[in-house]
DNA sequence: CTGCTAACTTAGACATAGTTCTAATTTAAG
DNA sequence: CTTAAATTAGAACTATGTCTAAGTTAGCAG
């Protein structure tokens, strides 16, 4: 998707969701959909230091809350730390990179035994694959 | 497995590993083997106290290390909270409770599409599968 | 275009959960 | 009995997230 394409979408997403839009919010998104690496707050708000320096962290928060309400990005976490964020809607599985700690998406696939096999008398609403190991980059590096 | 039985397990697997005896640890195994809720340190720590009163948190983080060290439990996070214990060391997934927030085990199957889809170039170690919905309890409950 | 105002942003203090540390005391096990 | 190792209470630390009060701005009404 080019620049520009990912600005309109970004545009009709705020316009669709009643979200006001600043340059900060515009900056985050655009960063979720540019760079699908489930970002942490800490990150978001370095990238988006570097380009309006002095925005603040509770803007970062904002932000993300005001973007997860409007459904535009997910938010999840990984191994107990801090929450990540992901613009990516489609379902999808994780990995995650165990050099690195990189977190990747992977696509969807059905896990077919979940129906018969272990839903005895609960009800499962949602499942996600966790997988783990070394990711390219960090294979071709050693 | 009877009490007796159990707290043979768990001397067994003390002088094997070389994990000293201590009221505590035998105390933590214990509740970890026979109640597989995957507890928090607080929960173990509450439990524990209610026991031996005046047991230390330091106490259960200190356990918790010698028995991961000794390979004799294994440790998890769950959504960015508290790290979990679980004594079960076969593989398995786990479920998550929406409601309770209780973690269940699920028997191990295996994930078939894995192996020649999405491994491009990178390498997995493992993967888990977390399943979400509503366990038995709040089904009744409700 | 201009001015208005609710909504947003800012800096930094504050809050909190989880965990680790410390120094004195107690204990397991040879 | 001895002593290295474990336990204790509670302080200290760390990472993450929330709050506050003052200043700024998006977006609309006129």
């Amino acid at each position: 998707m080019s620049k520009l394409e990912t600005a309109q979408k970004i545009e009709q997403a705020f316009e669709r969701t009643g979200v006001r839009r600043t340059p900060q919010r515009f900056f985050v998104l655009e960063r979720l959909l540019t760079k699908p690496d489930h970002a942490t707050v800490e990150e978001l708000w370095a990238a988006l230091n570097r380009r309006h320096a002095r925005a603040s962290r509770a803007t970062v928060y904002n932000t993300l809350h005001a973007l997860v309400q409007a459904g535009l990005v997910r938010e999840f976490t990984l191994d107990g730390k801090a929450a990540r964020y992901d613009a990516n809607l489609e379902r999808h599985h994780h990995f995650v990179c165990d050099s690195c700690g990189a977190v990747e998406d992977v696509n969807w696939f059905d896990v077919p035994q979940l129906e018969g096999n272990e839903s005895e008398k609960r009800s499962i609403r949602s499942y996600e694959v966790t997988l783990r190991g070394k990711c390219a980059k960090c294979h071709s590096n050693n």
